[in-house]
DNA sequence: CATCAAGTTGACGTTTACGTAAACGGCAGT
DNA sequence: ACTGCCGTTTACGTAAACGTCAACTTGATG
């Protein structure tokens, strides 16, 4: 067990916790009101947030930004929930990942596309910037 | 010149458009609303698609599956349209289109990050069933 | 000619993802 | 004890992105 409980593991406020991830403490509470994040509470009903809390929430903005719903991220979640036990649930829960996994290469694509697709678009524009000059030499 | 006018375009009707590109046509229409593709109309008023708007939509569909809004997605088309002129609108465009394509490397980047975490999840369930044949072995 | 599918516009409804305000408690500083 | 500030919950508001339905044309087909 080594060292358990002597080393005070940080903890922060939602507003602490807002601040550092650049949302507002309604979304976190909002996520929390989904069931996507689960902080604990003081004696006094205050939330507090410990390191897994923030990753988790890093995870769900993240998930975001590539526009996944919230509810596909708590699907998400709950699947990567560590209490999963028994086997069949490991193996479900590992296929699930491996999935997911193809989907986001398959998003890198996509993205690449993306990429290319606005390149060309610079690009012809700075063609006709060419053209332009060309034009002004004669 | 060449050919100008030989090769007959293709053409489809909305409905043709909305299955080939899996959206419904009520979709379409809105983004239509929104400014963000204009087809042409026969004499009786029925919208028809050529390849560049199919293109064009395209590339909406493109930029909403990463969270663009469809608003962003209009910026970047009217900046990207082809009837600007004027050196400096050139310029302003090529650089929009600059900036555009850092966006994306920075969003490549984050979704590497999201793999990068979601092989981790994964990793620690393969391990938990690992430890689990294990203790199955006593 | 009747009818039926597919097009149009317009209006209203719905879901998602929060914003915002009200009403309250706890605590620190003066 | 009063003032702020931060926290809480509850509730209503709202913008974005469509879905859905009604009412109407138009074109093709039995």
């Amino acid at each position: 067990m080594s060292r358990e409980g002597i080393q005070e593991e940080e903890s922060w406020t939602i507003s602490d916790l807002a601040q550092q991830l650049d949302v507002s403490t309604r979304t976190i509470r909002y996520y929390e009101e989904l069931g996507l994040i689960f902080p604990s509470r003081t004696e006094k009903g205050s939330r507090h947030y410990k390191r897994k809390d923030r990753a988790r929430l890093r995870l769900i903005l993240r998930g975001k930004r590539f526009g996944f719903s919230l509810d596909q991220i708590r699907e998400m979640i709950e699947l990567f929930d560590e209490d999963r036990t028994g086997r069949a649930q490991l193996l479900r829960t590992i296929e699930y990942g491996n999935q997911k996994l193809a989907e986001i290469d398959e998003k890198i694509m996509e993205l690449r596309q993306l990429r290319e697709d606005i390149l060309v678009y610079k690009q012809n524009f700075e063609q006709k910037l060419l053209e332009e000059n060309e034009e002004e030499k004669r």
